[in-house]
DNA sequence: ACATTACTGTGTCCGGCAGACACAGTTACT
DNA sequence: AGTAACTGTGTCTGCCGGACACAGTAATGT
C-alpha cells in the first residue's frame, strides 16, 4: 500500500507487458469522480474506459480502497509554489490554496477522511503548512494542531459551499434554505435565537471561509505574540 | 421527508395496524451502527432484528437515505441542559457536549455531512450555540459562522481520535504513526519542517480539541471585545 | 532450441446491496 | 355486505466488490 502511494515500481521481470499503468487507472478514476462524483467510480466503470476488463485492475491495485487512496493523492497534487511570507500571510494563502483544491475535486472531501495512510502530496501540504509556522516559538505539536484547525475549517466550508455531482440527496442550497425557513416559520418559538439570527444574516453569504480563518489566525497570533514577547 | 424528521403522524384511517413504528426502526438501526458501524446498517440487517421483512420497512421510510436521516437526528439528541454562563464558557461546554455526542455515536460524523434537511435535534444544537452568542454584538451571520467554525473543529478532532467500528481501513493509530515514521525516516529531506515538528511533539497527544478551541475562542473574544468596546 | 517460470488479462461465480412491483391479507368506512 | 385503503411478503432486476481458475505471453535457465 505504501509502495503504491509512493510510486515504488516493483522492478518487472518476466511475463507479458502490462497493458496499462497505475496512473492511467487513477486518471480515469479521477475524471469519473470529477464528472459524476466518487460514488460513480466503480471497478466496472473505470475498466470500461480502459482497454481492459474489471478484473485486470486487480493486477494493479489490491482493491477499491487502495485505488481511492491513489487517485486521491494524485488529484490533490502538491501545494502551489508561493513566495516566502510572514507566517500569517503564508498560512492564509495556504488555506485558500487548499480550499481551491477541494473545490476543484469536491470528492476529495469524502475520500480523505478518517485514519488513512498518507501519500506524498498530502504530506507535502502538511510540510508546507508546518513550514509557515517554524520560528514562531510554537512547539511541534502546536504547529501540527494549528494547521489541523485550519484544515478542518477549510474542509467544512468547502463541504457546505460545494455542490456535489453525485451521491448527495440532490438538494440545492435553495431547498435547504426554504425548508429551514418553513420550519422556523411554524416553530419559531422553539428556536427564538436562531430565528432572529437568520433574520439579521440576510445578505451575508459565503463569507464563512474568511470569517473563520480570520478568527483562527487571530487566535494564533495572540498565542504566538505571547510566546515570543 | 420533513414530516418524517419532525414526527408528523399521517393520521391513520383504514387498513391493518402497522406492526412496528418508525422510531423502533430507527432505534434498531442506531444499535447496529453503534456496534458495527454505519456501513453495517442495511435494510436487510435492520429488518432482521424486527418482526418484519426488508420490504416492509419501505412502508415506513421512502429509502435508505431517509432512514439514515431519521436515525441520525434521533441519535444526536438535543443539547444537554446547562446553566447560563458567559458566552465563552457557554460555547466551551457546548463544544465539549458536542464532542461527547460524536464519540458516543461516531457514525454521526459520516451521516451528518453535506447538504441535508435538518431535524429538530440538530436545529436545537444550533439554537443553543447561537443563544450563547446573543448580546455579544455579533451579527446573525457572524453568530452562525462562529458556531460553524467550532463545529468543524469538534467534528474533525472527533474524527481523528475516534476509532470506527466498521468501514475504515482497519488502521490503528499506531499503524499510521509507524507508517509516517518510516516515511519520514527515508524521505526526511523532502519534509524537513515536518520531521522536526514531529520530533518536538512527542508526548503531546490528544490536546488538539482544547488547543484549537482555545484559539478559536480567543479569536472570537478579540472580535467581540472590539465590537462592544 | 526448448522447457520452465513468472506474470498478465479474462470469464465465471458468489454474496450482498437498494429498490420496483405485483399480490394477498386486514381493517374501517359506506 | 361490499368496497376502499392500508400493511406485509416474495420475487425480480441491476448494481457492487471481489475470489478463483484458466489461458496466453515473455523472459529465463538448461
Amino acid at each position: 500500500m505504501t509502495e503504491l502511494l509512493w510510486g515504488k515500481e516493483p522492478a518487472r521481470t518476466r511475463g507479458p507487458k502490462p497493458a496499462i499503468t497505475l496512473t492511467a487507472i487513477a486518471e480515469v478514476a479521477i475524471a469519473i469522480a470529477d464528472a459524476e462524483g466518487l460514488d460513480a467510480v466503480s471497478m466496472q466503470r473505470v475498466a470500461g474506459e480502459l482497454p481492459v476488463t474489471k478484473m485486470a485492475l486487480y493486477r494493479y491495485v489490491p482493491g477499491k480502497t487502495e485505488l481511492v487512496a491513489v487517485m486521491s493523492d494524485l488529484a490533490m497534487g502538491g501545494p502551489p509554489d508561493r513566495p516566502d511570507l510572514p507566517w500569517r500571510e503564508a498560512l492564509h494563502t495556504w488555506a485558500i490554496d487548499l480550499y481551491d483544491g477541494f473545490t476543484r475535486h469536491p470528492w476529495l472531501l469524502q475520500s480523505t477522511i478518517g485514519r488513512r495512510l498518507l501519500g506524498p502530496n498530502e504530506l507535502a501540504w502538511i510540510e508546507r503548512g508546518v513550514a509557515a509556522l517554524t520560528g514562531t516559538g510554537l512547539s511541534g505539536g502546536e504547529q501540527l494542531d494549528s494547521i489541523l484547525v485550519i484544515t478542518s475549517h477549510v474542509r467544512n466550508i468547502a463541504q457546505q459551499s460545494t455542490t456535489f455531482p453525485g451521491h448527495t440527496t440532490g438538494l440545492t442550497e435553495e431547498d435547504m434554505q426554504q425548508s429551514l425557513a418553513e420550519i422556523l416559520a411554524t416553530e419559531a418559538d422553539r428556536f427564538p435565537h436562531l430565528t432572529t439570527a437568520m433574520r439579521t444574516s440576510a445578505g451575508s453569504e459565503n463569507q464563512g471561509l474568511e470569517f473563520g480563518l480570520a478568527r483562527i489566525l487571530d487566535g494564533l497570533e495572540l498565542l504566538i505574540s505571547g510566546r515570543t514577547g
